[in-house]
DNA sequence: GGAATAGTGTCTTTTAGACAATATCAC
DNA sequence: GTGATATTGTCTAAAAGACACTATTCC
């Protein structure tokens, strides 16, 4: 116990306490899936979250994200990284806290106040583990099938709310980094804009990228060891350029 | 206790939980001061905080965040709310959610999860209340005198986090108009933009803010019953032209 | 050569940026 | 008229938007 039983102005056990402070994680990767016609094309992506079906009361046997208690000698960051990595064998990914969620009676054990993370999990990390785990119990999901699954909890406002904000941030901040390669094509950033922000176009994507002049230095070309330009052809006829990004990121106004 | 004592699967009394859940507030408003010269001029600005003077243990006499218990019948936005009626006598005022504090140790009374929240205040809703207030113990201290002050808890932290939001959260929301009056001159406008982010500097602003065609609709011209253009000269010898923010707010993309 | 994807040229409209010029009004 | 602040004019450079065109490579 931290509690100084000596200070008579205030002792914890006076008031009602919470029942502990779970984390819950909404760990979204993104899929790749290669086109059935034999010809060099992007691959088919989709966007998905990490679900576990949990084998204890309360909602036995019902899909949930994954999650777990906060202990004392933690913060509730630490707790989330723990989780990710127990729950989903992954480590060093993009996390950031999501939202509380304190609604009275959300949960049937008892006072509880969750601390909702998202998880920005590229699926090369994912790959090893899906294949040990028990795919009965751990499974990854089309976000759109989650959402309309039956899950525990408040699972599915905590997802919606995930959702919307990946959404957001996938065109205000650098995150499509999480899902691609170190080097990567304009098209394929293009197509995983595209898979978490379905209604995201832009004509000339790839001037507005590269040559415009308050965005430049987003992302820069790459180029071998003699200097000269590093393309690949695996997704296409004609050898594109390869990208990455600088770690800069242009800074948004609205007053411009 | 919502527990079930029935289920032997889980019960909080197996492990440590929280000693409570505290809520902490920010409470930023915009003071305005006349200047000193008998002329028609833009009052001067400041950024304040509200802090309160701690009349128990821990950090007895310090000053502090005013903030409060969760209590297990509300959730940490009601609680923070409640708060903000209670110790501030402010009600229905932009706040949202800040940060969760969970560091280990933070709080000498035991294991404290705190939720803070950013309040935006109008000077005209605090005005009231601090002059009933015994000036003693709740009090606004300008921003850069609060960030020098030895505060109770990590509440300098807690400061110094908000102060980054709001500083991000001025350029690429409109919450400036929580520091307007409802209808305001593009003057004022800028000075509380610059208040919040000194930083900040637009050549040609209002035509950005009224002209564009991407930024168009953030804010109107306010017009009479007949259809006049309103305007003031409070703070000028010309008239200017009153606006309003409309509701409309542009999205922003990295990759435009 | 045809198909498929990558990237460029080019033209028009809009916006940014810099400042000079004009408008209004208290004094 | 002077001084102070508000607003518009004007010119140049940059960017957005549209779309036709060229480039590369696999077949």
């Amino acid at each position: 116990m931290n509690l100084n039983e000596n200070e008579t102005n205030y002792s914890a056990s006076n008031y009602r306490t919470p029942d502990g402070a779970p984390t819950d994680i909404v760990i979204f990767t993104i899929t790749s899936q290669e086109k059935e016609t034999g010809k060099k094309a992007l691959p088919n992506r989709e966007l998905q979250v990490l679900l576990i079906r949990r084998k204890v009361w309360p909602y036995e046997g019902q899909w949930a994200l994954p999650g777990g208690f906060t202990r004392e000698t933690e913060t509730v960051e630490d707790c989330a990284i723990r989780e990710l990595k127990e729950e989903a064998g992954v480590e060093r990914v993009h996390m950031e806290f999501l939202k509380v969620y304190s609604k009275p009676g959300r949960d049937p054990r008892g006072w509880m106040i969750s601390h909702a993370f998202c998880a920005l999990v590229n699926e090369r990390y994912l790959r090893d583990r899906r294949a040990s785990d028990d795919a009965e119990d751990v499974q990854l999901f089309p976000l759109s099938e989650a959402l309309e699954m039956e899950l525990a909890f408040d699972h599915h406002d905590i997802i919606r709310d995930a959702y919307r904000r990946i959404q957001q941030q996938m065109v205000t901040e650098p995150i499509a980094k999480e899902f691609l390669p170190e080097e990567f094509t304009i098209g394929e950033l293009y197509q995983i804009i595209q898979t978490v922000v379905p209604a995201f176009e832009e004509k000339n994507f790839i001037r507005k990228v590269t040559s415009t002049q308050s965005r430049k230095g987003l992302i820069e070309e790459v180029r071998h060891a003699d200097g000269s330009l590093k393309q690949s052809n695996q997704y296409s006829q004609r050898a594109a350029q390869l990208y990455r990004f600088t770690g800069f990121v242009p800074e948004l106004s609205i007053y411009s």
